[in-house]
DNA sequence: CTTTCCCTTGCATACGAATGCAATCAGTCT
DNA sequence: AGACTGATTGCATTCGTATGCAAGGGAAAG
């Protein structure tokens, strides 16, 4: 039955207790007795009372809060990680700030350091750089950062990506065998690591097959300049006959593209691999091959390396890589002896 | 060149004045002589002093985060409208926390709660429904509440959704000038207002012109439960010539059912008319005939109820109604006249 | 030159909870 | 019974900032 702003005095008061017992009853870890215990929670639960934690948090120093920085909410990949992640850490008592980043290219500096003035306890970044500065003054204040779905070597943060070299190896070997030759690449912003890694091991991959790409385009992760990639390659004297596209959302738009405007089956005229496996790959429309990024054991290591970090700030930062199988759907014909 | 923590007496010594002069130059509306501003802002800039929010809030009751209640984060609406809240929220100073209710059918009391524990100065509840106790606890504590794409009679709240009534009017009427006879209706959740306002708004209009829905099925907003929906549909011995689907993120199931399941070609065989105009709606793909709900107006207006009430408790509660046009795309045939 | 009024400023306190310290209490061992 | 041990408890202080109050200062009005 409560009103508003019950207070840990007002507690105590009806408990007959000193505020001081309250405190410790709803701190875990402190002391008290069983019968101190059992008259503050019944007086609490006769009042309503809560404890504040933006009081707590000051005296703490622990908000409990943990900041989100993300971009690029078009991606269904990232509401989806937004989800799981928020799911996850609501599960573990933390709460989760949000803030958008301007932009994929800008910078975040000045959305960090207001994440920094609630006092989070830590900070998540999807897809977005740091600069080196404000790595200083994070770790300066001891807050941890874990990057998701982006590597940044030099600064001292934790990473969580896919196996992005090991991802693109895999469908390069899966189009080799399959037996495509004009192979091109519509590739991931080469600002980021993960447009820069997938790209490396599909090159490299095959290289050691005797191949080179067709050509190899920046999309940008961007659905236009994506489309521009293709009307270009189809422009092309020698015309692909497999595109490996540096993320789902691209390559939807690459699909569209190839379809309205080119008038292509796929996959009899082209064959198309995407890279993420977000739920929309698996819709008919597209029914995409795809390499999956397994978001929800991203999503696990990214808490547990946070929280890790947070209960034992001298944990040295980890660069965890995870891998994900190439999921066999209807954009490119499966080689021999391949099974769906 | 700041430290870890760095307070408004550090700044009030090094500037020579006292700490409330400090607070003062930061606190908008406070007297403080030209003069001492400036040695303020000199010592603030040159520790790197930035005031603590949580401190702030403890005092001034006013923590300037708000709360965002969300599911259902694979429809693309959601994202969307995220964004641009917090977008919009940050221009104006404020900060989102956010809460992912377990499920859309489900309580979010718990979760309510929690949001109130961190006396946040207003809650927006997106597509989710509040218990009559909750709502006023939220009154009592003074915390103004704005549901989004949700109404909800008696409550107090405010709500801002599209006019949901008139939208299923328009569909009707396109389809029926369009010469379709054997329409049916894959409605969206009838536990949701926005739901039966789109039903209503549908059945009236065909009934005016002399038809009546060849069936209603309850979607449930799910796209399994659409999928079934058209299976349902399509076993009857009089197949429909167009189904209006309650929102985007069902029919684009629908139009996957229908052309992988049964062979069938959008428009010619059947017509689709969907609601929302999520971006994914005019890709290539779909190019879905739609009623569009106006994100960015609705955001504004969900905002600018908000933050009014914030500023002044005493207003009384909206509920807005926002109206958006039928997009003219490619899943159904266009009558006579109307103009893409 | 005095009076009045307004603008600044510092002092002291409040917000709500956590915690070091010292005192108290119960329980155990001899 | 006395001494010793460990668990509870209350007191007082702390976190960082905002604000009521009263005092000080300067300018304008008389």
């Amino acid at each position: 039955m409560a009103d508003a702003k019950v207070t840990s005095l007002d507690v105590a008061r009806l408990a007959g207790v000193s505020q001081s017992a309250v405190s410790r009853v709803f701190t875990p870890g402190a002391s008290a007795s069983k019968a101190t215990v059992e008259k503050v929670r019944k007086a609490a639960a006769e009042l309503g009372y809560r404890p504040n934690p933006l009081a707590r948090a000051m005296i703490t120093g622990k908000s409990r809060i943990i900041g989100l920085v993300l971009t690029y909410l078009e991606n269904q990949f990232y509401p989806l990680a937004l989800e799981l992640l928020s799911n996850a850490l609501q599960d573990k008592g933390y709460h989760v700030l949000i803030f958008m980043a301007p932009d994929i290219h800008s910078d975040i500096d000045k959305v960090v350091r207001e994440l920094m003035d609630y006092q989070v306890d830590g900070i998540i970044t999807a897809s977005v750089g740091m600069s080196n500065d404000l790595t200083n003054r994070c770790a300066a204040a001891g807050i941890p950062v874990v990057m998701f779905n982006r590597g940044q070597d030099g600064t001292g943060h934790s990473s969580v990506t896919a196996a992005n070299v090991e991802g693109g190896r895999k469908a390069a070997e899966f189009l080799v065998a399959g037996g495509y030759t004009r192979i091109a690449h519509i590739a991931g912003w080469s600002g980021s690591s993960t447009g820069r890694d997938r790209r490396r091991g599909f090159a490299e991959t095959l290289e050691k097959n005797g191949l080179a790409p067709l050509a190899t385009v920046d999309g940008m992760y961007k659905r236009d300049i994506a489309a521009e990639a293709v009307r270009g390659l189809m422009a092309r004297p020698e015309r692909p006959d497999a595109i490996f596209v540096g993320n789902d959302y691209m390559a939807f738009s690459v699909m569209d593209t190839l379809r309205a405007e080119f008038g292509l089956t796929i996959p009899d005229d082209i064959a198309i691999v995407g890279y993420d496996d977000v739920p929309l790959a698996a819709w008919a429309a597209y029914d995409l091959t795809t390499v999956r990024q397994p978001v929800n054991r991203m999503v696990e290591a990214t808490i547990e390396t946070l929280l890790s970090k947070i209960d034992d700030p001298s944990r040295p930062a980890q660069k965890i890589e995870i891998d994900g199988p190439l999921v066999l759907r209807g954009t490119a014909r499966i080689p021999e002896g391949w099974t769906r």
